[in-house]
RNA sequence: CGGGGCGUAGCGCAGCCUGGUAGCGCAUCUGCUUUGGGAGCAGAGGGUCGCAGGUUCAAAUCCUGCCGCCCCGACCA
């Protein structure tokens, strides 16, 4: 992309409604726009970083066998009365009439439509398991929202909802989204922590939260200090082995929201020098809650032995805008986000400090087209800006790799790479830069 | 939902108390100079002062109502 060509509406100053250095960046950066209380438009930026961690979520939900479908936003709220959520839910609630005066309401889950989907065609023991996930928008009318995308009331979500016979089963399927959302968040760059929650209106008895330690946390988190030290699951994992094992690894340490924090377990588990209380971003939980909607909503299935039961549930969350606030509270400076390279909106950026000078734009062109085929889809300010600006500017939106092509180091046969996350510059000469970045 | 605050140019703000031709900085546009870390000079454009009533000769300013947004708390992916 050409920066001339880009809508990239960058601000210099803080717009003053944002509080938290997440939704100042994401703002002076031109990722996003509110149009109203908790509802944002995603401006080209956003969503290119937006539609990477959708992609690295569907990956991992892929990878654990998850199934990905669509269901609407909108939905009858009929369908949720027979669940009995429809008058439990408040007015966090966004319900709507129809031309008709139908009922109907903008989801804020979907437990009820995946267990009338799956109810109509699942019948027997035999297609289980199932875990089918969406990456959707939501909209809960939080009484206060804040935060930019941290506590929006429109919110992109990848919600998966599984299905299996018998509680083992739903154990294990629990087991693997455990894994996968160690996956998910690892790869953005991001130490999750699961930790013990609760359950909340949508029920049961199993659930972590997964947590983002950082200052502007919502919730108080209290956890023995060596959760941050554990392995991560590898891209080679066997998502139809024993996972118990992960699961134990990472839960047999203390780690606890303020919600269901105990004190005194805290304290008789964890060495004093252990001990880690700090601020934390919910960027995902996990329920295990039986038959709480096969049982009212008749998701029944037909066992090995011809008895029917209702089909042990579970569903599972990744906030997944949500994550564009944790990842930038998580990494950035003084000049602006450092955007991990999975998912920076562009891999690179090639800044030509001389656009018209024949030198100059032969370079940037070279290595434009080299990182375009190495798949970096880079970033190419072509503009008759100041130096300074420019710099600021790429530094600002998190640019991972600087390529500084000027007609001073040109006529030294070198141009100047920058690292954005350490700092660290060199010079060296085209190729050596390119072969640097891996193009 | 309780408490507090704010709506004046794209952004950040002053003006309001004490009514009298709507201002400043940044941004934008034009010209000249400048060009390796957010340039300088000169000029220009842009605002029914959130909306609706009211008071007044006169309202951004005073009064009433409404709408929107932000902050603290309670609540929440």
């Amino acid at each position: 992309m050409r920066l001339s060509r880009y809508f990239l509406p960058l601000l210099k100053e803080t717009p003053s409604e944002a509080q938290i250095v997440s939704h100042r960046l994401m703002l002076r950066a031109g990722m996003l726009r509110q149009e109203a209380a908790g509802i944002y438009a995603w401006l080209p930026l956003g969503l290119k970083v937006l539609r990477k961690i959708e992609q690295i979520v569907r990956e991992e939900m892929n990878r654990a066998g998850a199934v990905e479908l669509l269901m609407p936003t909108l939905q009858l709220a009929d369908l949720w009365r027979e669940s009995g959520r429809y008058d439990d839910y408040g007015a966090e609630m966004l319900r709507i009439k129809d031309r008709h005066e139908r009922e109907m309401l903008y989801g804020p889950t979907n437990e009820e439509m995946v267990t009338e989907i799956f109810r109509a065609s699942v019948k027997s023991y035999k297609d289980l398991p199932q875990n089918l996930y969406q990456i959707q928008w939501k909209f809960r009318d939080e009484q206060r929202p804040r935060f930019g995308v941290m506590r929006g009331r429109e919110f992109l979500m990848k919600d998966s909802y599984s299905f299996d016979l018998d509680e083992a089963g739903a154990r294990r399927t629990y087991n693997q989204m455990f894994a996968a959302y160690l996956r998910i968040y690892d790869r953005m760059g991001l130490r999750a922590i699961p930790m013990r929650a609760e359950t909340g209106p949508i029920g049961g008895d199993l659930s972590h939260e997964f947590i983002i330690l950082a200052d502007t946390g919502e919730s108080a988190v209290y956890c023995d200090r060596r959760v941050l030290d554990l392995p991560i699951p590898g891209e080679d994992i066997d998502y139809s082995s024993d996972l118990s094992g992960i699961m134990r690894d990472w839960t047999s340490l203390y780690a606890a929201t303020e919600d269901v924090h105990d004190a005194a377990r805290y304290e008789s588990e964890v060495a004093e020098g252990d001990r880690l209380e700090a601020r934390g971003i919910e960027v995902g939980q996990l329920f295990y809650f039986g038959d709480k909607y096969s049982k009212p909503m008749k998701a029944v299935v037909t066992g090995p032995d011809g008895v029917d039961r209702p089909a042990q549930m579970g569903s599972y969350g990744v906030g997944v805008s949500r994550l564009l606030g944790a990842i930038i509270e998580a990494s950035h400076d003084d000049n602006g986000i450092i955007w991990p390279d999975s998912v920076a909106p562009f891999g690179a950026a090639i800044i030509n400090l001389r656009p018209g000078d024949a030198a100059v734009d032969e370079a940037c062109g070279k290595a434009y087209a080299a990182l375009t085929k190495a798949g970096f889809d880079p970033l190419l300010d072509d503009t008759d800006g100041r130096v300074g600006a420019k710099f600021a500017a790429m530094d600002l939106i998190g640019s991972p790799w600087q390529l500084i092509v000027g007609p001073k180091g040109l006529a030294d046969g070198v141009v100047e790479l920058k690292r954005r996350a350490t700092g660290e510059r060199q010079t060296l000469s085209l190729d050596a830069a390119l072969a640097a970045i891996g193009a």
